[in-house]
RNA sequence: CGGGGCGUAGCGCAGUUUGGUAGCGCGCUUCGUUCGGGUCGAAGAGGUCAUGGGUUCAAAUCCCGUCGCCCCGACCA
């Protein structure tokens, strides 16, 4: 059961964010290091998310599909800045059924290269085109320090993989993904993210170029969401994945690839959560409504449990999910707390009074004590409650992103985009630097480039670390 | 891998300085009570004190070793 406070976040965001994740029940510590154990509200979450992500998937034009796990290490190989930027954080499998395999099996830490292996036998023609595929699975990378949901040694997540006849069509499906991802944060997450593109130093191993969307936590690092890569012709020249075009002539196709994966438990988490404990969205809530029956004798008890009965059956028909709170050895005031912590968005009670008068008490969990409380009958309750849930949803999205706009400032010199760093707060600015910049930057102040927003100023101006002319505007952060 | 902390009941901890055969709070079980913001009471169950060795009449406690976990940094979805 799910109990008592948590240390506040002003105190130590850190800790809150841990406490959070065990006392809401989101996960368990397990017994290999790194790793987590998925509770089952946690995992109800995921699969909201999941639900979410998929639909969309499905609705431009993605097929789900399923690779091993085991990949030939040999296959990690094939393209070399992807086996230079995982290889650090393999696991790799060398002994199998008592013997030591000829060849050592990697553990995948994503798919890329299984997947092309099979796209080359797939694809034979431009009538082939376009493959559009998605994975859900588990995958693995040996991290030097893990944190629950954000950076775990295995993790869930889904990886979509997609070829395409032309750059153009491959960038378009690159740019189309990380809209659904976006859609996906902003809509049903409530997590108002900011698209961008990666920075040389910060792209995906392997890609010619990779797209974030970047959310703001309420500790205000950043936290990238999602990505979406696209992979131009590097995987595949790398696997010789050849289409014969209209005129009979072979070309090499062009590839995307773009994950989500189970952080976005974390950025959840850490974008709506408050020192109550969670704050969950409606649209991902395993719960949207918890109804909490109140009364003290057996009389009371019938007749309270016949309107509730009554109630469920009515908000369940129009597919809002309860969960009614029969636990009898809990007071009311206990089971307030233990669902705040939870996130629930709506709590109704019902007790003797409600029976009497035609009423239930509703109360919404982003809006605090009685101010968030209110009395109404139980006429229309269905279409009440989804006009709340509504609310609710449109006021976490909205506080999420009134915190992350009051928080960005913009800088026209290095000393005042330290002092920015050093409030918590995002900087942005005109950027012109290199690489070797960025890592000074990184070394000086612990930011790093999270993106350069799609949405830029128009003409040009004045990079803010090199004083010459740049023409687009970065944003700088600590991240996650 | 560097720095710090910690392993004692399901969870959180005290006990270790000064060795004497293990305790508190929460949770759990049963009964009663209460129930519109973390009810109250009574009775119970529950521990190879991380682990291996050593010292001692006697070790959670002292000595030597090992393992694990957490936090902070460098690497990363």
């Amino acid at each position: 059961m799910a109990s008592q406070a948590v240390t506040p976040q002003s105190e130590d965001f850190s800790k809150w964010y841990n406490e959070i994740v065990y006392k809401a029940e989101l996960a368990d510590q397990s017994p290999v290091r790194g790793c987590l154990i998925i509770k089952p509200y946690g995992y109800e979450l995921w699969e909201a998310i999941k639900s979410g992500l998929d639909r969309r998937f499905k609705a431009t034009g993605h097929q789900n599909a399923y690779f091993p796990l085991f990949i030939p290490e040999s296959f990690l190989k094939r393209e070399a800045e992807h086996v230079e930027g995982f290889s650090p954080e393999l696991a790799v499998v060398t002994i199998a059924g008592g013997k030591e395999l000829e060849e050592p099996l990697v553990v995948r830490p994503t798919s890329e290269t299984i997947i092309m292996d099979a796209f080359k036998q797939w694809i034979q023609s431009y009538r082939d085109l376009p493959l559009l595929i998605n994975q859900w699975a588990n995958v693995v990378r040996w991290e030097l320090r893990t944190r629950p949901f954000l950076r775990t040694t295995e993790f869930l997540w889904q990886e979509g993989h997609t070829a395409h006849a032309t750059a153009e069509e491959a960038e378009a499906e690159t740019k189309q993904m990380l809209d659904v991802y976006a859609d996906f944060a902003i809509n049903d997450a409530a997590i108002p993210v900011i698209k961008g593109k990666k920075s040389d130093r910060e792209k995906f191993a392997g890609a010619v170029h990779t797209y974030t969307i970047e959310a703001m936590m309420r500790d205000k690092k950043a936290l990238q969401s999602g990505t979406s890569h696209n992979l131009g012709q590097n995987f595949a020249k790398a696997f010789g994945i050849q289409y014969v075009d209209e005129n009979n002539q072979y070309q090499y196709v062009w590839t995307t690839s773009w994950g989500l994966s189970t952080r976005m438990i974390g950025a959840i988490v850490m974008t709506h959560g408050d020192d109550k404990g969670l704050r969950l969205p409606p649209k991902v809530a395993p719960y949207q409504v918890v109804i909490v029956p109140i009364y003290k004798n057996d009389t009371e008890r019938g007749a309270v449990m016949e309107t509730v009965d009554k109630i469920s059956k009515e908000l369940a028909a129009h597919g809002i999910r309860i969960y009614l709170d029969k636990r009898e050895n809990l007071s009311p005031g206990f089971k307030f707390n233990d669902w705040e912590m939870r996130g629930v968005p709506v709590r109704m009670e019902v007790g003797p009074k409600d029976v009497e008068k035609g009423t239930v008490a509703l109360a919404r969990r982003d809006i605090p004590g009685k101010e968030g409380k209110q009395f109404v009958p139980q006429e229309n309750l269905a279409a009440r409650v989804l006009e709340l849930l509504n609310e609710v949803q449109a006021n976490l999205l909205q506080q999420a992103a009134d915190f992350r706009d009051a928080n960005i400032h913009d800088v026209t010199s290095y000393d005042q985009m330290k002092q920015v760093i050093e409030q918590g707060g995002w900087a942005r600015g005109w950027w012109s630097g290199t690489g070797d910049d960025e890592a000074q930057i990184k070394d000086e102040t612990g930011a790093t480039i999270r993106c350069f927003p799609f949405e830029q100023p128009s003409g040009a101006g004045q990079c803010f670390f090199t004083g010459q002319s740049a023409e687009r505007i970065a944003l700088f952060a600590k991240a996650y």
